[in-house]
Parts: C-alpha cells; structure tokens; sequence
DNA sequence: CTACTCACATAACTATAGTGAAGATTTGAG
DNA sequence: CTCAAATCTTCACTATAGTTATGTGAGTAG
C-alpha cells in the first residue's frame, strides 16, 4: 500500500446528517416555530429546511449559518457531542506548530503541541531549545499543573529561582503558579516533553 | 408590510466564507501538511480545498466535517468568533420552550429561555405556574447567584426552609447555593421571570 | 360530507459544490 | 541562470444542494 492511512475511521457522514436534522427540529419545535415561519425568517426554502431536518440533505456552509442565525444559536451548537470519536492520537507528522502562539523571548525554540486540539484539558508540546536559549526574562506563571520530561540534551529549570538542572531521561513536576523558566546552558540541542493540566473549571 | 422582519440582519456569507478558509489554511499551515496531504487524509480533492481556504467554494456539513477529522479539530472550532453579532433580543415568538430540560417535578409549569443561547452566561426564563404548583419535592441547589421578578398572580419562594410570599411586581435576590423551592399556593397563574447568573470561571 | 386552512413532503428544474487532470507558480539545488 | 521537483491554481465535467411550485394529510368550520 502506498498511502499512510489517516489516524482514524472517516465519520459516517450519513448519520451526523440525521444527527444534525434532529436538532434542528427539535430546537425549531422548542421555539414553536412552522417549517414555513423558519424558512422566512432565515431566507432559505422550505424544502431544504424540511429536507435538513430529515437527514436528506446536506447542508452548506452558509445554509447552517443561516439556519443557526434564525435559531439564534452559535453554529457550533450543530456540532456539539459528535466529536468525542476524535482520535486521541497526534501523528509526529501532523502536529501543531505553536511558533506563532509563543511569547518572542522563546526565539529559536521549536514548540509542537502533542495533545489533540480540544479545549481546556491536559496539554502537551514537544518542546526543542537551542543551545544558549533562555526564557528568563520572561518567566511563566499560570494556573495548573506542569510536568517536564527530557528526551536528549540537557536543561536547566528554574522553579521561584532556585535551579533544577535536568539530564536526558530526567523529569521534572511543579505547580503552574509559581514563576518558572528554563535555559539550555549546554552546547547541544535540548528535546524535552512539557505537559501542562490546567485546573479543572 | 406583511411579513414579521428578522431578528437582525442575516450574516454575510462571502466573508464568513474567507474567514473559515483562512482558519483551514492557517491550522493546515501549523500542522506542515500540503493541500495534497490534506487532501488525502480527508478524501476531499486538493481542488476543493484549495477553494475553501480561499473562501472561493460554499464547503458542505459534509466536507466541514471531513476538514475537521483531518485537522484533528472539532468542526465547531471554524466557527469561533463569528457569532459574537448575534442578536441580544429573543423575540417572545422565537422562544425556546425549556419543558423537557427541567425536572418532572415541575409539571405543568411552563419554562422559556429568554436569553440567547450562550453558554455559561447568565441566563433568563419566563416562568408560568399554574395553582397548586410545587418543586418542594425537589429542591434547586447550585452555582450562582439568583433574581426573580413576579410579573402576574403570585407565588411562595422557600430559602433554606423560609417562605417569602410574592405579589406582583415583588422580586427576589439570593444565592443559588442555597437549597431553594416554590410554590404558587393561590387560585390565579403566576407569571414569572427567573434570572440566573452562573459565577464566571 | 364538503370546503378551507395549516403544516409538511415531494417533484422537476437550475445553480453550484466537488472531481480529476492539466497548467501555473514557487522553491531550491547545481 | 536554468532546470526540476514540489506545491498550488485553473479548467471542463458531474453530482447534488437549493428553489419554485405542486401535492398530501390532518384538522376545523359551515
């Protein structure tokens, strides 16, 4: 076989489109709402609408806009609780790239999120810091918990100060709220894992 | 004029289609994947993608889904910050009837948001009671903080075990954290609105 | 029972999303 | 600079989303 097969199963598109049918129904029968008054009020006809809420069509990017505009709900309300199958698994070759998202002092580090995208839970990056780098001047400090884990090289933590010089196979555990940087003060390049558990809500 | 109007004008869909496009490119860009790669895991043509990110195609719930499982994303996340122009007002003809959320115990009492459908916000129902009506059975206790305005006929409201007996017009303000039950022990419907502000995260 | 209304489904048509293949652009090595 | 490989865009076609108009079936009045 020549092609890398993707993570997971493709999703049964059928199904999501009865799913999202059925909740378009019933959201339009909640608010007391005929086929004919949701198709005015959202300019689209009343046969798409009846077809959507039947699984019988599958809807465009701007018919769900419209639709959620006349339901007065965010679009992403369609989708909620059909995206739990997501696979829990990053591919090395499809991780994120968070360069952008980092503060400048990182600099030439290389920072790559190894945790699927969801919202609000545990987080990881694959983290790689030059020699020479340094975040001091910008300590971190945030909710939650951290865990750090060496992979090669080395690196020195700095926890409120007070630093942990850590070697390859070395780990390290803090809480998020104290003050922390690290600098790789050693002539290779150091590969390290960072997990960080925001508390939860 | 014969037909009602809209709550708010309907969204602009050329620009709702280049801001997903650029979402599309931009996380496909983070994640180092060509549009043949993308297209492959997706099963969509490299053509169509190309499209869709240059807000040049009207992808469907179909196709979303497909970008979504191949960006390892949930299809709700293209449709972050776009729906910040949705419309404060709930028109009294476009509200959502919450019956079958709340308790059985509520019985025949009739339960309508009055809030946009945002999530952890503050949130307000218009409540009708009919006589003899009673929750005491079961007790509310939660986050947050309550107000509730009598708008017609009148109603006990018990705080930890003490009645205050409402007339119309009367509010009330409390902790939702306290175990809190009603009762509309008169001969008329109690007509009410409840508003709860959960605390913020 | 018949005529009328309201809510929804179906049918025939047309506009466009999506495909596959070929063309244009960019990138990088020698 | 030139050539080649990789990446992206354009083109001609087909499958289907969405429209207008009509049909069905349940209720209600006369």
């Amino acid at each position: 076989m020549t092609t890398e097969t993707s993570t997971t199963a493709p999703p049964a598109t059928s199904e999501l489109l009865a799913t999202v049918g059925n909740k378009v129904r019933s959201m339009r029968k909640d608010r007391g709402m005929t086929l004919a008054r949701l198709s005015e009020i959202t300019g689209l006809s009343q046969a798409i609408v009846s077809q959507i809420e039947r699984g019988m069509a599958n809807p465009s990017f701007t018919t769900l806009a419209q639709l959620a505009h006349g339901l007065d709900i965010p679009v992403g309300r369609f989708f909620i609780g059909q995206d739990q199958s997501r696979s829990p698994v990053v591919r090395r070759s499809a991780r994120r790239n968070l360069q952008n998202v980092t503060r400048e002092s990182v600099g030439e580090a290389i920072h790559e999120l190894l945790t699927p995208d969801r919202d609000g839970t545990i987080e990881a990056q694959w983290i790689s810091t030059p020699p020479g780098h340094d975040t001091s001047a910008t300590p971190f400090t945030h909710s939650g918990e951290e865990f750090c884990y060496i992979i090669s090289g080395r690196k020195d933590v700095y926890l409120d100060g007070v630093c942990y010089s850590l070697e390859e196979g070395d780990s390290i555990t803090y809480s998020s709220e104290i003050p922390h940087w690290y600098k790789n003060s050693y002539e290779e390049v150091c590969v390290a894992i960072w997990v960080n558990a925001p508390h939860a809500l």
